[in-house]
DNA sequence: GATCCACGGGAATACACGGATG
DNA sequence: CATCCGTGTATTCCCGTGGATC
C-alpha cells in the first residue's frame, strides 16, 4: 500500500467531521448491491430466469422502464448473484472446470454504452463470457465467429444481459437479435431499454418510475452511507424526491451536487438553499451521467472545459473558438465545433436559438448543458 | 500484412434574410 | 406577387490517416 492510499484511508476513517464521507455512495452511476426497493419486479425477473437454476436455459426477455427506475441496479444485482450461485454449485459438484458441466448457465452483463459498433457489441459479449482475453483490435469479424463457435462447442450455456439498448448512441434491440439469435440454443439474453416492448420480443418486465416514498427511502439510505450524520434534513430529501418525480438518477445527482457544493464551501450540512442549487445543476430532462462518462475521452474533456467557460449566451462558433484558443484541449476549432454539434445532437448539450448579433446569415444558437454538471465535474476531476 | 475504429480536418450543404427578377 | 439569387453564417457529413493489436 502506498503513501497516498494510507493517507486517504486515514482521512476517511477520521471523517466523522467531514460532510461527504464517500461520493461513490451518492453517485447515480453506482448501483447498490441489494435493490430491495424493487421487490415485485425482482421476483418477476427471477421467475423468468428460474429455469436456469435447474440447469435449463431461460427464454429471452426484456426489462424496460424510464430512466432512473432502477433497471440497471436490478439486473446487475440479480445477475451477479445468479452467476455467483452458478459458480458455487459448479465447484461443489465438480473439482474440474465447468467446461464439462452442463449445469447452471453463466450470467454475464454487458453495457451497450461502452460499445460503438456491432463488432464492439460482439466483442463485449465474448469478453464477458470468456475467461480468456478477447482481442479488440487486429482481428476480423470471422475471428469473433470462431470464438462464438468455440463457446457453443463446449456445451456451455449463458444468459447475457445487455443494458442501455435503444438509446440514441447505442444499438437497437434488433442488433442483439441479429448477433445472438443464431446461437439461441446456447446463449439466451435479457435486453434492457427504455422503450415499450415490441410485439415479438418475448416476456417483458416493466419497471415504472419510483413511488415518491420509495425514492425518499433510497435517498435516505444513500445519504446515510455517503454523508456524515445529520448532514441533511429529511425534509430536504423529500423535497428532492418530489422534484425528481420518481427518477432515482436525477434525485441522487441533485443530492450529490448539493453535497459537493456544501463541501466545497466548508459547510457542515446541506441547507435548503444548497439543496436547491444541487437540483439546479441537474437539468431536466437530461442525459444520464452514465452516458456522459461513456463518451470518448476527448469529448469528455471538451465538456469539462466547457463547464469552466462562462459562454452562456455565446454562439457555438464563439464557444468553440474560445475553447480552441485556450489551448488546453489541443484541438482545432473545426473539430471542437463538430464535437459540440455532435454532443447537442445526442442530447448531452442543447442548442437554443440565440439573439442574432448581425442581420446577416443564419441566426446562431448557444449551448446549454443537459447533464448533471456537478456530478460530472467531480467524477471527471477525480480520475 | 490485416483488422477495426478513433481521430481530426475540412468540404459540402442547409438556412435566413434582403433584394433582384420575371 | 412569387420565385430566385447572393451573401454570410450555421450545421452536417464524409473521408483519409494512424494507432494498436493480432
Amino acid at each position: 500500500m502506498n503513501i497516498e492510499d494510507r493517507v486517504a484511508r486515514r482521512r476517511r476513517s477520521n471523517g466523522g467531521l467531514r460532510l461527504v464521507r464517500e461520493y461513490d455512495a451518492l453517485s447515480p452511476a453506482a448501483h447498490v448491491r441489494d435493490p430491495s426497493s424493487r421487490g415485485a419486479a425482482f421476483e418477476e425477473l427471477l421467475d423468468h430466469l428460474e429455469p436456469a437454476l435447474g440447469g435449463g436455459l431461460p427464454p429471452t426477455g426484456y426489462v424496460w422502464g424510464p430512466k432512473g427506475a432502477g433497471k440497471s441496479a436490478l439486473v446487475t444485482a440479480l445477475f451477479a448473484e445468479l452467476d455467483r450461485v452458478g459458480r458455487e454449485a459448479t465447484s461443489s459438484i465438480h473439482t474440474t472446470t465447468r467446461v464439462e458441466d452442463a449445469g447452471i448457465p453463466a450470467f454475464a452483463y454487458v453495457d451497450a454504452r461502452a460499445t460503438r459498433s456491432e463488432f464492439g457489441l460482439r466483442h463485449a459479449i465474448l469478453d464477458a463470457l470468456l475467461d480468456e482475453r478477447v482481442p479488440k483490435q487486429g482481428v476480423g469479424d470471422d475471428h469473433l465467429d470462431e470464438l462464438f463457435d468455440r463457446f457453443v462447442d463446449t456445451d456451455r450455456t449463458a444468459v447475457v444481459a445487455i443494458d442501455h439498448l435503444g438509446e440514441p448512441e447505442t444499438h437497437p434491440i434488433a442488433m442483439v437479435e441479429a448477433v445472438l439469435g443464431p446461437l439461441d440454443d446456447s446463449i439466451s439474453w435479457i435486453a434492457i431499454g427504455r422503450t415499450p416492448p415490441e410485439a415479438d420480443c418475448g416476456a417483458s418486465v416493466h419497471l415504472p418510475a419510483y413511488q415518491q416514498y420509495v425514492l425518499v427511502d433510497i435517498l435516505t439510505s444513500r445519504a446515510s452511507q455517503g454523508l456524515s450524520r445529520h448532514a441533511i434534513d429529511h425534509e430536504e430529501l423529500r423535497r428532492i424526491a418530489g422534484w425528481a418525480e420518481g427518477d432515482a438518477h436525477d434525485a441522487l445527482a441533485a443530492l450529490f451536487g448539493g453535497a459537493l457544493l456544501a463541501s466545497e464551501a466548508d459547510e457542515r450540512a446541506i441547507d435548503s438553499e444548497t439543496a436547491i442549487r444541487g437540483m439546479e445543476a441537474v437539468p431536466r430532462p437530461n442525459a444520464s451521467i452514465g452516458r456522459v462518462l461513456a463518451l470518448p475521452e476527448n469529448r469528455q474533456r471538451v465538456l469539462r472545459r466547457l463547464l469552466d467557460f462562462d459562454t452562456v449566451g455565446e454562439s457555438v462558433r464563439v464557444t468553440a473558438e474560445a475553447l480552441s484558443r485556450d489551448g488546453a484541449l489541443d484541438l482545432s476549432t473545426a473539430t471542437i465545433t463538430r464535437f459540440l454539434y455532435e454532443l447537442a445532437e445526442m442530447g448531452v448539450l442543447e442548442r437554443v436559438t440565440a439573439e442574432r448579433t448581425t442581420e446577416l446569415g443564419r441566426p446562431p444558437s448557444r449551448l446549454e448543458p443537459r447533464f448533471p454538471t456537478l456530478v460530472f465535474r467531480r467524477t471527471f476531476d477525480a480520475v
